[in-house]
Formats: structure tokens, C-alpha cells, sequence
DNA sequence: AAGCCAAGCTAATAGGATTAGCTTACTGGC
DNA sequence: GCCAGTAAGCTAATCCTATTAGCTTGGCTT
């Protein structure tokens, strides 16, 4: 009965694998027990449970994407910053589907791993607000603008895998266009009045 | 041993309210069972499998979410249907996240009901298509621009629900600057030369 | 060489999906 | 009003998966 040199690290790392093969959805320690060659339960040796180590995967995949975000935006700004880094975003998400679904899994307040994640995605965060700096907004719209613009890329993105583009139109040119819309749209924020002055307003 | 008077629409019904109660990712066949007073193994007789009862709660979702959005802009064009249209989706998602999020499943090509969800689908495009008429935009652009409007829509709204937007800011006020940035960035689209000529072009 | 600890293991429990095959409540035709 | 057929339920059984408990032992430390 040789052991297995299994780790927290590496059980993750299968994890991993599972998910970029078939999806988050099918991620089970029984197939990460399968792949590592142990019985599943010597999995409890390395993670707390099935929905931790699917947080795990969350973590990672936050954190890779974070790092290309900001590699694709260093010494760019304004509008060719944003287009870099909704490049950068979809081409992410694009070569690891699974991952980036994983993205979407809601953190749990009480582990303390996923104050990590907390930490990346608001790194993220910091990297689309440091984008947008350049288009001059009001100091109070900044947090809208950088919703705005993550809600545009992050839709298409999982529309896209989701497979919610059918028609036989050019996916990447369809991107490209949004990625006017947002440049404009954003930029079009900075003219108007200020911060938006009514939340909601009803016809 | 009297009848529970079952039928595949009633068995819908209570997986929706399965769904609005504790979201979709708790769907499951004994839950429904429960609620109807009968054995897991009865509701075999109504609907195919889990899978299969997954994708006519979508598909009701889809329904009401493109019912919402037609109702929303009738009478309306251009950044007014946009706004109300934006504003019809995210409202019915915030009252419904469950549905919201079941709208996400992804469809089974031989799932003949699947087809209802496909036309559904499609309809809420051209309800979004007509609405961004009045934009002026060259007909080959039109694809691109729907799918960048639902695009922001649709990310904004997942975000929302997903526990996305931590800042303290106001939410209400963030989808009003989406809006501006839908708006402002369509309307931007038909002023430059067409549609976009440089799919991906690499730096 | 003794011993400790962590990494594995097996056994057992608890849910959940799904299939097979039985029973029986309604429904229509006579 | 009776009778057969169908469809709606049921129970039993199988197969997965997660998770817990408690045992065993490899490999390093002293």
C-alpha cells in the first residue's frame, strides 16, 4: 500500500483538470479519488468537502484571471486598455471554460479560503477601475462605470459558452462591437451631467 | 390509496416553486415529490428525468422573461425600449432568481419541449432587435448590437444576483449608468464606419 | 529502535436518481 | 350496472455520491 503523495495543492490541481475537461457541474471526489488513484474518502484527508474544494477551483480560476486581466492592461489606458482587457477576459474564458464557470460559485463567508478569492476579485476590480481612470469620470460614477463594463463582458462571455449566440453571425466580431459600445458608452458617461439622478424612476 | 391527481404541468408548477424557494441548483425529483404527497418513483410517470423537468422549468422561465420584455416595450423605440426593456428583465430577475438563473441551463437538442424553449428564445431577440431599430444601425451590424445590449443586460443581472457587486454603491443607480452606457454606446455604433472590420486583430 | 502523525483504507450511513414490476383507481364501451 | 384497459401510484432494488468513524501503517523524528 504505497501512499499516494497526495496534498491539498494536488487535489486541487485534479480538480482542476476535471473541471476543464467535463465542466464544473461534474466535478465529484469520486473522480478526483479516481484520477489520484485513492479511495474517496482519503480525500478528507486534504479538503474539508466536495463544495470546498469546488471554492478552491473558484479561487484559482478568480486568480488567473485577475493575473491576465492585469498583464493585458499594463501600460495601456482608456479606451485600449478596456479592449485589452475584455480581450484578455474572454480569451480566459474561452480556453478554460470550466474555470471560468467555476468563477460564479458563490463564496462562503465562514471559509477562510475564500477570503482569497474575495481578495483577487476585488484586485480585479481595481485593475478595470485603473482602466477606466483615463476616461475622466466623476469620482462617484467610477463604481457604476466599472459595473457596467464587467456586467457587458462578463454577459457575452457566458452567453457565448452557454451557447446562447445562435445565430450564424461572427461570434468575435459581435465582441468586438460590444467592446465599441462599452468604449463609447463609458466614454459618453464623462459628458453627461454626472453620476446617473434617478435610480429607478417610474414612467 | 386515493390519487394525487398529478399531471405534467402540475409537477412543472411544483419544481417552480421548488426553484423560487431554495434556487435551481436544489431541484430534486424527492423535494418535488414531497410536496406532491407522493413517491419519488411516481413522477417517472410525468416527466422523463431530473434533467428533463430542469429544462421545462427553463423553458417557462424563458417564456415569462420574453413575455415581460415584449410587454415592456410596446409602444416604445429606441433608448426608451432599451431602457424599458433593461429594466422589465432585471425586474423579473430580481423577483425570481430561482427562474432567472434556471434560464442559464443549457438546452437538449433531442428534448423535443426543448424546441418551445428555442422559439421562445428567439422571440425575446426580436423583441430586442425591434427595439434597437429605431438606433438606425446597418442591418448587418443589428445581430452584433442585440447580442452586445443583452450581453450587458444579462452580465449586469447575473452579477446582481451572483453576489457580484460588493461596493456599498447603490445598485439601482449602477444599472441606470448600464443603461446610459447601452444607450449611449449603440446609438455611438451607427455614427462610425458600419460594422466592425477587424475581428480580433492582435496588437 | 521507538514512536508519533499523517495518509490511506474499509465499513457504514444517508440521500438521491432511476428501473422493474405490481396494484388499483378511473373511464369508456357494452 | 359490469368489465376491460389504461394510466397513476406504490414498493423493492440497484447504482451513485458524499460523508463519518475508526483502523492500519508508512516514514520521519528522536
Amino acid at each position: 500500500m504505497p501512499r499516494a503523495g497526495l496534498s491539498p495543492d494536488a487535489v486541487v490541481g485534479l480538480a482542476l483538470q476535471i473541471v476543464d475537461d467535463d465542466g464544473p457541474g461534474s466535478l465529484t471526489l469520486a473522480k478526483v479519488a479516481g484520477r489520484a488513484g485513492v479511495a474517496t474518502p482519503s480525500l478528507y484527508k486534504h479538503v474539508g468537502s466536495l463544495a470546498a474544494l469546488r471554492r478552491a477551483v473558484a479561487t484559482v480560476a478568480v486568480r488567473e484571471l485577475t493575473a491576465a486581466a492585469s498583464a493585458a492592461t499594463v501600460g495601456r489606458s482608456g479606451p485600449d486598455a478596456v479592449r485589452a482587457l475584455g480581450r484578455a477576459w474572454r480569451d480566459y474564458a474561452l480556453a478554460h471554460p470550466g474555470r471560468y464557470a467555476a468563477t460564479q460559485i458563490g463564496p462562503d463567508p465562514d471559509d477562510p479560503a475564500d477570503a482569497e478569492r474575495r481578495e483577487a476579485a476585488a484586485e480585479s476590480v481595481a485593475v478595470a477601475a485603473a482602466a477606466l481612470r483615463a476616461f475622466g469620470l466623476p469620482d462617484d460614477g467610477l463604481v457604476d462605470a466599472v459595473r457596467a463594463a464587467r456586467s457587458a463582458i462578463h454577459g457575452f462571455v457566458t452567453l457565448e459558452l452557454g451557447g446562447g449566440f445562435r445565430m450564424p453571425q461572427d461570434v468575435d466580431r459581435s465582441f468586438e462591437t460590444l467592446l465599441d459600445m462599452v468604449t463609447a458608452g463609458i466614454a459618453s458617461l464623462g459628458d453627461a451631467a454626472g453620476p446617473h439622478p434617478h435610480p429607478k424612476e417610474k414612467a
